[in-house]
DNA sequence: CTGCTGCAC
DNA sequence: GTGCAGCAG
């Protein structure tokens, strides 16, 4: 081989080994960015009702006059989207509310689903974090064809994007206005609209999302119902995101744009 | 995946 | 009350 050969060969060399640990390091930089954020930074909004309550797999705040929560926050990583034929276990009351969730048995026959806020298919790494979800605490009176058709849609999407994007906070419930209609024997209010907010905190592209959907059936695509994240808040008075860094909170909560979430 | 109902013990 | 099977969208 002639000497000029061999030093391109060399040449070529050293240029694939920098792209490699480049890339490398960017994702080892991207994965030490997640887990400083999930050590360090609190993503929880804040309570109307004074009443928060943490679970492993999620937290809340708890309504005890709509005996639901007014939200449900937990965090979403790609390695907890795994399938396991997990068998379903009944609902309990969560015994962390100490005014009593709500008995399960005011959902029976109300012709309303009891429908999850943290879905069982977003905690079934473990059976402990799966079987945490079957708490009264953690469901909300959702129509069937709601619950199973746009709402189902979401929540699978929101799969997609943590799978996509390594990891994300999820903030979801539904809107608890005052005279909503109520089942049952503890009296569960059925809200009228259900929000979910994701929140990408990986630098250098932060961003969020923001959806309310109407409770009802629709064929219309999720991007129908984006909204920000200010608007949400004037409608429940909570503050989503209150440890965000003030120049970051501002510009993602202001926006409805969703040109940086992929809806192929 | 999202759920409910019926029946046995 | 709990366990299990079957069914629906």
């Amino acid at each position: 081989m002639k000497p000029k050969k061999i030093i391109a060969l060399i040449a070529l060399l050293i240029l694939f080994s920098v792209y490699y640990f480049q890339e490398k390091n960017k994702n080892t930089s991207t994965i030490n960015a997640i887990e400083n954020n999930k050590a360090n930074f609190n993503f929880l909004p804040t309570s109307t009702t004074g009443v928060v309550v943490k679970h492993n797999g999620y937290s809340l705040s708890y309504s005890e006059k709509h005996e639901q929560a007014e939200w449900i926050a937990y965090s979403l990583d790609k390695k907890d989207i795994v399938y396991t034929n997990r068998k379903r276990p009944y609902f309990n009351e969560d015994p962390k509310v100490k005014t009593k969730s709500a008995d399960w048995r005011s959902y029976k026959n109300s012709g309303y689903d009891r429908g999850h806020l943290c879905p069982a298919g977003d905690r079934r790494l473990t059976l402990d974090g799966y079987n945490e979800t079957f708490l009264t605490s953690n469901i909300s009176p959702q129509n069937h064809e709601f619950n199973a058709g746009i709402w189902n849609k979401l929540e699978q999407k929101t799969r997609y994007w943590a799978k996509k994007y390594n990891h994300l906070y999820v903030v979801t419930g539904g809107i608890l206005e005052n005279n909503l209609p109520t089942i049952g024997k503890d009296k569960v209010s059925v809200p009228n609209q259900f929000y979910k907010i994701l929140l990408d905190y990986t630098e250098p592209e932060i961003k969020a999302i923001a959806f309310l959907l109407p409770h009802k059936e629709s064929n219309k695509p999720l991007n129908n119902f984006v909204i920000s994240i200010d608007e949400l808040e004037e409608k429940t008075g909570i503050d989503f995101f209150p440890n965000l860094p003030d120049n970051i909170e501002n510009k993602l909560e202001a926006s409805s744009n969703y040109k940086n979430w992929s809806f192929r």
